[in-house]
RNA sequence: CCGCCCUUAGCUCAGACUGGUAGAGCAGCCGACUGUAGAUCGGCUUGCCCCCCGUUCAAAUCGGGGAGGGCGGACCA
């Protein structure tokens, strides 16, 4: 796998592709950061941009992980002591979750973002941009019903971030895009240089296949989850058998969440998957990659429930180094 | 500062005028049917009716005070 392939792959969009290429060409030393809003566990959406940081890792990239403790504060997620506990509590999962230590740096934002220089190019940034644009970027990520004045800071402290922690690519998920295309609009105006940004998918709500899967509301895997856990939410999974799925009766576009795990979290991790099957099914079924898998389940010759049985097995044990030293952790303490 | 509107189930809201301690849809949970889920049937659960004080035999409903949220205030007129 060459470096460009490596940087880039499970993500839905370089911007732009040929910076992308650019960094691609003399990876070693440079930095990327993914900036995560606290919050107590991990789930498999996090999992997601903390996997393509190893990625990044092994192409020989500087990885900044920001605890954006001031961020969640200004989004409406508690008090800095609140806040403050969270942010540590994330941290512990992301190094049970495999971010090498040595080579990952956590970074809180309240650490810089309130030095003076800092304040001020922030306040250079808010001149820059309108208020709708700002509301526009933070549509996705916003808590609440009600825009906040802070709401509206937010995005264009992250835009401030890139600059501050001197990175040459910024990581998150696809909601994140809005925000990352102001950065690259509204930074030149301040003198600064546009950052590359990649974007890693969604992965849809469980139950529904509709949206993006939420911490906040309805069903998500996350380390604490237990094998029982694991083995019910799967199983209660909305899995239609196709890779495409038809819209619900309101027109919304729909995703197989199933098919999406084992895209995005097994099969980067797994070289073959062994689907267990009764006999009287036809028996077990070897994948080596997910386009087999996904085109089986499309034609018939996967069954949901086979998938599934398969997909709580892999997860569940890309989950248990984790879960076991968060539980060390936790009765070391 | 001033004015208008809103606050009832997890969500959207009805009920308020004509007081008698609450309803619908959706969501959720359970069951049936599917070798998964969904869809479809069948069943079930849910409430400091924003808070306080008052009137009353009786207040979600009437009166007063307060809190939270939304919208508005110039000019054109």
């Amino acid at each position: 796998m060459d470096a460009y392939e490596r940087i880039t792959r499970n993500a839905t969009e370089v911007v732009t592709e040929s910076e992308g290429r650019e960094l691609a060409e003399d990876p070693e030393g440079k930095r990327a950061y993914v900036g995560y809003e606290p919050s107590g566990v991990l789930h498999i959406g996090h999992m997601l941009t903390a996997t393509k940081l190893i990625d990044l890792q092994e192409a020989g990239f500087e990885v900044t992980v920001l605890l954006a403790d001031v961020h969640a504060y200004l989004n409406d997620k508690g008090t800095f002591e609140e806040i403050r506990e969270t942010a540590e509590r994330m941290k512990a999962q992301f190094l049970a979750y495999g971010l090498d230590e040595e080579r990952t740096e956590f970074v809180y934002g309240s650490e810089f973002q309130f030095d003076r220089e800092y304040v001020l190019d922030l306040h250079a940034l808010e001149l820059e941009t309108t208020l709708s644009r700002a509301e526009r970027a933070m549509a996705e990520i916003k808590s609440g019903d009600s825009v906040r004045v802070s709401q509206a800071v937010y995005p264009l402290m992250q835009a401030l971030d890139i600059v501050y922690l001197d990175v040459d690519l910024a990581v998150g998920g696809m909601e994140q895009r809005k925000v990352h295309m102001l950065a690259r609009d509204t930074l030149p105006g301040i003198g600064e240089a546009s950052p590359t940004c990649l974007h890693t998918p969604l992965i849809a709500d469980l139950d529904t296949g509709v949206g993006k899967m939420s911490a906040s509301e309805g069903v998500s895997i996350s380390m604490e989850d237990s094998t029982a856990d694991i083995e019910r939410k799967v199983n209660d999974a909305f899995c239609p058998p196709t890779r495409d799925p038809d819209p619900d009766d309101e027109g919304r576009e729909r995703e197989n969440p199933v098919l999406q795990i084992f895209e995005y979290h097994v099969f980067p991790r797994y070289d073959t998957v062994v689907v267990e099957r009764p006999d009287e099914y036809g028996g077990d079924l070897t994948y080596t990659d997910y386009e087999s898998l996904a085109a089986d389940l499309d034609a018939g010759a996967l069954h949901p429930a086979d998938a599934k049985g398969a997909l709580a097995t892999y997860l569940d044990e890309l989950i248990a180094p984790g879960r076991a030293k968060l539980r060390d952790a936790i009765s070391d303490a």
